[in-house]
DNA sequence: TTCATAGTTCGATGTTAACCGAAGCATTAT
DNA sequence: ATAATGCTTCGGTTAACATCGAACTATGAA
């Protein structure tokens, strides 16, 4: 028989700070050393490794060997929704002990979730598709109908390309910020992949932040209006 | 070090199996009261005091004075949603993992909650009663049908004793091994306490642990099958 | 009042796990 | 080859915390 629910397992570990950090660090998409981790996470790199090697066998991150370097990077999708789930929580509760520095504006705007729009925008862009009927169903059921399928087009977003088997084209995730849900999957990525090279927005480096620019603010508002 | 968000401190919270099994537990909605509580995990009520305690404070659980009754529930729909989505995680990459303490093997296989059959045993015996049609309904409507009825005479079950207003005869009560029913309510009580009475079984003094006698065991299966 | 039940608090114990130094691999550079 | 870098593994120490017994508070019942 099953023991307690895993769930005790997972919260273990994502509750030591260390790990947490490193998560967190994560949540950006981008595939960062244990070297890099271990600073991110302010510990030593046997301590990283130590670490690392947990939240792999959590099935939590993903390793990558290349040459000397370890790359790591958030196992899938569905991890990401927990530590934004969880993220929300704790923005929402622990608000005394944010740090609100002058990055969180901007994340609140548009910010990398795993390696889709989220915030604000992320919110507005999910909400707008659905409300000109673009994509239907629930959580569980989310589709891309004929008309979404002719607007990715004039978008310039190759649809064949996204066929995968294995991942889902369409996911919803739940923001941390908004507490709404914006748009994940294959489709959540090949959109923030064209937003970036529409140059509507550009990336800023070493966050997770998503800068527009105005006309690509403009562009942005048209395609998806509320 | 930057204590990072307090996913952390969610995560560590979430992180301690008796603190999880109290959370799944409480996934069911329903009101419990602190013993019930400490019965569902498997530990003593002063232990179950202290984790609720730190639960309250981190906003997890919210605490209702009844009496002299502490009842406890999640605090609000969005703990549901961590919890939700952390077990979705957890199920799927199911039990691939060394867990911590399974404190007494004998708790896990049956043991006493509250008042009423819990652990694997009592979990075969709620899937038995369903299966063979005995009980019908999903949790929150529970009932007896006439061929339950007839059973339970014949193990004799005095339902006429049970027809107390003011506890439901049936109610499923989850499982440490979340996600599994076992039976809860006055029937459940009454079940247990002939499973005692008939000698089946017996229960271990300063202990929630149940004892099945060898003999006990084969009526105990040939009554419940699966 | 006296007793019983439900829950909290305190103190002591035992287990766990995070942490880092040092040594061991593995890969790349010189 | 030899050195240097990136990461892992081993060992021992330390800090945190889950656990339970015992004592205490509070509500309800006899």
């Amino acid at each position: 028989m099953k023991d307690g629910p895993n769930i005790a397992l997972l919260g273990s570990l994502i509750g030591d700070p260390a790990r947490a950090n490193m998560l967190t660090a994560l949540t950006s998409g981008k595939a960062l050393t244990a070297s890099e981790l271990a600073g991110e996470a302010g510990i030593t790199l046997q301590t990283a490794s130590s670490h690392l090697a947990k939240l792999e066998a959590g099935a939590l991150v993903h390793r990558r060997k290349q040459g000397r370097h370890h790359y790591f990077c958030l196992a899938d999708e569905e991890v990401a929704s927990v530590i934004e789930t969880m993220m929300g929580f704790a923005a929402k509760h622990g608000a005394l002990r944010t740090r609100t520095g002058p990055k969180d504006p901007a994340l609140r705007k548009a910010r990398v979730c795993y390696n889709h729009l989220a915030g604000e925008y992320g919110v507005r862009m999910f909400d707008s598709l659905c409300a000109q009927g673009y994509v239907k169903g629930s959580a569980k059921t989310l589709g891309l109908t004929g008309a979404g399928q002719e607007f990715l087009a004039e978008m310039g977003i190759d649809l064949q390309a996204l066929a995968t088997p294995r991942r889902p084209l369409c996911k919803s995730c739940l923001d941390w910020s908004a507490r709404r849900s914006h748009m994940a999957g294959t489709l959540g990525t090949a959109l923030l992949a064209q937003i970036l090279t529409l140059k509507w927005a550009i990336r800023q480096p070493d966050s997770r932040a998503i800068t527009f620019s105005r006309t690509g603010e403009k562009r942005f508002f048209e395609h998806f209006p509320v």
